[in-house]
DNA sequence: GTGTTGCATGGAT
DNA sequence: AATCCATGCAACA
């Protein structure tokens, strides 16, 4: 009669006996309805006439009376619930959880009961042997009923908070209650469990020796071996302990990450137990990834899950596993380890026919089962694409415990199981949510992807560049390409270099100032265009801009035919030129081009030739408008580098300028790096520079180089080792090859470093180690085409 | 050249 | 900081 006049009491809902429920002091006379309300320990009792659930009854007893313990759990469950059996429920876990099975492995079971279409759970975890001796003598009295409901999700939490202040159980003696027993059991939401002292401390013992299941790290563990898990609502049931036999760190069991508590709902467990009366006992799931649903076939299993529900294992070759579908069909796996980083690493081996087969991907989650009693291993499957829209976010997942969340359905009305009352938060679950897509998602489009996006981007201004390139590049005069194909893509295929961009004649006017002359694309007039202009290669009178008099082709040409043979005429190629023009063709020669490109080229960097360069012959046998290194210099001599007689090849020019265009935009950089490296070498090298006959080959080369130094855009191509020939191969590398910023230039430098040491030491002719390190002659590492920093 | 296997790596937890 | 695990990858078949 204590707290006699105090609130918290309540009446037993069979007996009408007042039983005071607000403290620790008469908490062992009643215990908690599902369905609300209390009953003291007698009627409980006699209601059920089972041993305490939670501590199933001696082996001798089950295996006694094994059917009429199952009749009695069905019937009540049937009773509490008001709907009939199913086939897994007619073995509700209250028994079959204990299966009479001492097993020394860990398990635990979820029941599923599907009244008033909520799937319940029930983790039934087993008592060892040992165990249950141990608590013989104490399960009878120690019942724990549950009824289930259907009503509003409620939570001990909620329970507990629903009580009035007098009501709430003292949280200083609670808590101390509370912890002495199995964490895990904390799942239950609703149960009560009258407990001695001593059972109280027994069951302290066991939580120290023995499993528990999935701890809630927010809901406190409640008193009692009772574990009910379907989103929040109470059902009968009972915690089968095992002892601290089992194998595997079974604590470390109640770490299994959320992602891999199983979320299966109606309809999977009603493919799992098929017709049987099995038990279903989910273990746990697993998004496939990517790995996962390859054809490598290797499951990668959480290490806890396998080392908890699997075999266990010694030898890394593992073991054969069966396990069936929801077909019914029987796979057999291979279930082994890997050492790694001083732990396992557990795979399921030849799992791609069965993925197949249930039309899985990755992305997708597989689920493991077992059936009780015969422990079979029941693999399903589900698509990421039939899973709720809101998974994650209610109930579907095992243990979602969503404040508020009272329905514990999805949105589609569908009711969801929940494997695990815990306390997990609405924003847990998120989180897990997020977390699992956003691995997936790491998987798909994270380090692996960086890299090819970078790759991509590269891609992408390289193809740029081609296709600026392509822009101006039109075919050579009189040459048929050879047609071929690359991956399904035309390419033609020129044995001339291609001519880049409109062709002009570079010319001074009456006044003195530097022109072009370009011809019309339509009228094949000729017009006066400034000298720094860019001209496209299709270019017509319309765009004369410079000229509005002249934008018509209407107009008359500028130049009589006299003046413009004149100025033809001072080209060494008169004749082509005549012949072109003559043919009215809008192609002219390579070399016109490539001058024009040259132009376009220089004077995008605004670097102004010299009038001088482009009108006068610095040395005998030179064209007009040569661009050699010599014709480029300033005219006041005092770069001697070059010899009396060019012998620059037109090609060699022409590559040089198709090179500055290519290079435009790293040009002034370039320049300024080269004009360094050029003074430096320009001193080391002074003494070849002298030499202007009888040169050895090295000399030329080197003189070559630094010529080619003087002016940046010389530096590389006018090197080339394939004369007569734009190399194009040769233009994706010089980037490379120049920026001393680059690995690979730079790694070309210390390359051709090493080559010239060992060729200075072994007499090796340079054309030959050009041939030794780059025998195509492609790739721009050649020997002789590498600049020397 | 392709598939398999066993381990290593490193980002995520 | 320790551990997990998705994936890369070399060795091998």
């Amino acid at each position: 009669m204590f707290h006699l006049n105090a609130s918290g009491w309540r009446c037993c809902e069979s007996c009408g006996k007042r039983i005071h429920c607000g403290c620790i002091a008469s908490f062992h006379m009643f215990i908690l309805l599902d369905a609300g309300g209390i009953e003291c320990l007698s009627c409980a009792k006699n209601n059920i006439l089972t041993p305490n659930p939670a501590w199933p009854p001696p082996p001798h007893f089950l295996s006694s009376e094994p059917e009429r313990m199952k009749d009695i759990s069905t019937r009540n469950w049937s009773a509490i619930t008001g709907s009939g059996p199913i086939p897994w429920r007619q073995a509700p876990s209250l028994f079959n959880c204990s299966s009479f099975q001492l097993e020394s492995q860990p398990r635990m079971a979820f029941e599923v009961d599907m009244s008033d279409g909520i799937d319940r759970f029930r983790i039934c975890e087993r008592l060892s042997s040992s165990f249950l001796e141990k608590k013989e003598e104490n399960s009878f009295g120690r019942l724990i009923y549950g009824k289930l409901t259907s009503g509003p999700f409620e939570s001990v939490e909620d329970r507990i908070a629903g009580l009035s202040k007098e009501e709430q159980p003292n949280p200083s003696v609670n808590v101390s209650h509370l912890r002495s027993f199995p964490k895990n059991d904390s799942h239950t939401s609703k149960l009560s469990l009258a407990a001695s002292p001593p059972f109280r401390n027994e069951v302290n013992d066991f939580d120290q020796a023995s499993a528990t299941l999935l701890q809630s790290p927010s809901l406190p563990t409640l008193v009692g071996k009772q574990v009910c898990i379907h989103n929040g609502m109470d059902s009968s049931g009972e915690a089968q302990v095992r002892n601290g036999k089992c194998r595997g760190d079974v604590r470390g069991r109640n770490q299994l990450l959320p992602r891999y508590w199983p979320r299966i709902t109606d309809k999977e467990l009603q493919q799992i137990s098929g017709t049987s009366s099995s038990v279903i006992t989910p273990l746990f799931e697993k998004m496939l990834s990517a790995s996962d649903a390859g054809r490598i076939g290797r499951l990668v299993l959480p290490k806890k899950c396998a080392e908890a529900y699997f075999p266990p294992i010694s030898q890394p070759e593992g073991l054969p596993l069966k396990v069936h579908d929801l077909k019914g069909k029987e796979w057999s796996f291979q279930f082994r380890f890997w050492p790694n980083n001083n732990s396992r690493m557990y795979v399921l081996e030849g799992i791609t026919p069965c993925i197949q087969s249930m039309e899985l991907q990755a992305g997708d989650v597989v689920t493991f089962s077992r059936l009780e009693p015969e422990g079979k291993l029941v693999m399903g499957g589900r698509k990421a694409s039939t899973a709720p829209p809101d998974q994650g976010d209610k109930a579907t997942l095992a243990g979602d415990k969503i404040p508020g969340d009272d329905s514990g359905k999805n949105k589609s009305g569908e009711v969801v199981t929940n494997g695990h009352v815990k306390g997990v938060t609405k924003k847990e679950i998120l989180e897990n949510k997020f977390v699992v897509r956003s691995k997936r998602k790491n998987s798909i489009f994270g380090l692996k992807s960086k890299r090819l996006r970078i790759d991509n981007e590269e891609m992408i201004e390289l193809k740029l560049t081609c296709n600026q390139a392509q822009g101006i590049m039109r075919p050579p005069p009189e040459n048929v390409p050879s047609v071929f194909a690359v991956e399904g893509c035309e390419i033609e295929e020129f044995e001339n270099a291609p001519i880049i961009g409109r062709p002009t004649i570079p010319a001074i006017d009456r006044f003195g100032e530097k022109i072009q002359w370009v011809e019309c694309e339509d009228c094949f007039k000729w017009r006066k265009v400034p000298a720094n202009a860019l001209l496209p290669s299709r270019w017509t009178c319309s765009e004369n801009i410079w000229g509005l008099d002249r934008s018509l082709c209407s107009t008359a040409q500028q130049l009589s035919t006299q003046q413009l043979e004149d100025i033809l005429s001072t080209t060494a190629d008169v004749s082509k030129k005549k012949k072109i023009t003559e043919q009215n063709s809008d192609l002219v020669v390579a070399q016109e081009g490539l001058d024009a490109l040259a132009n376009l080229a220089i004077q995008a960097e605004g670097v102004d030739l010299p009038a001088s360069s482009q009108t006068k012959m610095k040395h005998a046998g030179h064209k007009l408008n040569c661009t050699c290194v010599v014709c480029i210099q300033p005219s006041d001599g005092n770069n001697p580098k070059h010899k009396q007689i060019c012998d620059f090849a037109d090609s060699e020019s022409l590559k040089h300028r198709f090179s500055s265009l290519m290079e435009s935009s790293e040009k002034k950089q370039l320049a300024k790096e080269a004009e360094s490296a050029c003074q430096k070498l320009q001193v080391d090298n002074d003494t070849y520079l002298n030499n202007d006959i009888g040169k050895s080959s090295l000399h030329q080369d080197e003189e070559r180089q630094v010529a080619c130094l003087d002016d940046p855009d010389e530096r590389k191509s006018s090197v080339s080792p394939l004369k007569g020939q734009i190399d194009l191969n040769i233009q994706p590398e010089r980037e490379d090859d120049l920026s001393p910023g680059s690995d690979l230039g730079a790694m070309k430098c210390l390359l051709v470093d090493a080559a010239e040491q060992y060729r200075s030491s072994s007499g090796v002719s340079r054309d030959l180690l050009d041939k030794q390190m780059q025998p195509d002659g492609i790739g721009g590492a050649s020997f002789s085409n590498c600049i020397l920093p």
